[in-house]
Formats: structure tokens, sequence, C-alpha cells
DNA sequence: TTATCATATGAATAACAATTCATAAGATAT
DNA sequence: ATATCTTATGAATTGTTATTCATATGATAA
């Protein structure tokens, strides 16, 4: 089988040089691939898609998607320590949101990718 | 303390059932976790982002983002079943790159909300 | 055919994450 | 102050997932 010329080779090192180039830093990466596994539990998906529809308490979200508050309350954790929703006391409620417009893309995309089977 | 009105029971149950509306089905719901967590691992992730620049050979990825060739393949796989990437065989190489524009939104969208700190 | 290159896969281990239970903490009312 | 309502947290268990190694498969060339 024919080796590759050194023009080849040096084809092929450009395009490695080019994706690298490409890459985020390490801590980017690391931030980015934590705050989608923030998002990637069918558990946690629901209470972004509960407070989607606007502000709701713990217990409320709780009662939205099932389970129990305890559970509720360790994935909303999750989601604050993310950045993917916020939180504000209002008495003795905690009321949880979507923290930005980002979220509310990734969840309309995620959404229409599911048409995508290819 | 003061029990909720009848009324504002009524709100409350109102806003859950609004939020429960909003929800998609639990086979949606999972089918979207599942390719959140595909994205979700570091090391896939940069994979992406490497093709990004254009489609790579798993050779070339491999390169691109370190780690050894058994490791990227098993990746490689995870990605593809969840619809990320492509792959198609050229000769002894095997290709893959993006599978759509929703998945370099969410790409962009990532990156971009990176700058959110709040 | 055999040899070689490129990629994929199965099995085992090791790291990580989700859920539950029990309980703590924070806020308000009495 | 105490009682009650709401939310948060620590620890333990259970279940998942990533990585590695060894090897299999698939494609081309000689």
């Amino acid at each position: 089988m024919q080796k590759d010329t050194p023009e080849q080779r040096a084809a092929h090192e450009e395009r490695v040089r080019l994706a690298s180039g490409c890459m985020p830093t390490e801590d980017e990466v690391a931030t980015m691939a934590a705050r989608f596994k923030a998002i990637s539990e069918p558990s946690r998906l629901k209470i972004l898609f509960a407070l989607a529809c606007g502000e709701l308490c713990v217990e409320h979200i709780t009662q939205a998607v099932g389970g129990n508050q305890s559970a509720v309350s360790h994935q909303l954790k999750i989601l604050k320590d993310n950045k993917i929703i916020r939180a504000r006391r209002n008495g003795k409620q905690v009321m949880y949101s979507i923290s930005d417009g980002h979220v509310m893309t990734m969840l309309s995309v995620a959404k229409e990718h599911l048409g995508c089977n290819e």
C-alpha cells in the first residue's frame, strides 16, 4: 500500500492543527461539559421544561415533575451550581427560574432536534 | 400562619397544571436527556469542537483531542448512536462529521453561555 | 492468499452520580 | 420563646459510565 506523500502528510497535519485550533481551553471544555451534564438527566430536564413556563417554588416543581422533595432539591442545587437556573427567596418559599436565554435556546433546539433521525 | 384561600389554592394548582402542560412526553424527555448526556463528557465535547472545523477520520480526531484510539472509538459510537455525529467510510478510513445544524447551535450557545456567571 | 493499516468491540475495573432516608436550617406565625 | 411550614444537606447505598486492554473486523495492497 502507498504511503502518504510528504504533501499528503502535511495536509493531514494541517487538518489536525486546524481542529486543535478550534478547541476551547481545558477549563472551558470542563465547564461546558458540566453544564451539559446538569441538563442531561431526565428528572432535571423535566424541571427545566416546567420552569420554561415561568417561575415556580420547590413544592410546585415537585408536583409538576413527580418524585420527592429531597430528590428535587438535590437536582435544583446541581442546576443552580451550573448557572442553569437561579433562585430567589420569597418568604418561606424559594422561587426558581431559568437563568437566561441561552438555556431557553438549548431547550428549544433540543426539542427541534428530536425530529432529526439521521 | 394563614392557610391558602381557595382562590390561592386554585392559582397554585393552575400554575402546576400549566407547568405540567409544558412537559414533553416521557420518551421525548428521555431522548433529549440521552443526547445531552452524549455531549456532556469533556472528551466527547472536545471531539465535537474538533469536528466543528470539518470532517475528520478517527486517527486525526485522536490526535486532535489526545487519548487513545480505543477510547475515542467508544466515544464516537456514543455520539453517533445519539445522532450527534455521522460517519461515512472512505477506503480504510471512517470519516466523522457533525450531523446537523442543531448541534452546531448547541456548541456556540454553550460557548456563549460561558460568559454568563450569574 | 497473507500482511498491514484503520477502526470497532467485549469484558473488566475503577470512578462517578442518582436516589433515599433522616435530619438540619431558615422563615413566619402564635 | 415554640410550633409549623418550606427547603436544604450529609451519609449510605445503588446504579451508571469511562477507560483500558486485548482482540476482532473491515479494507486495501502485494
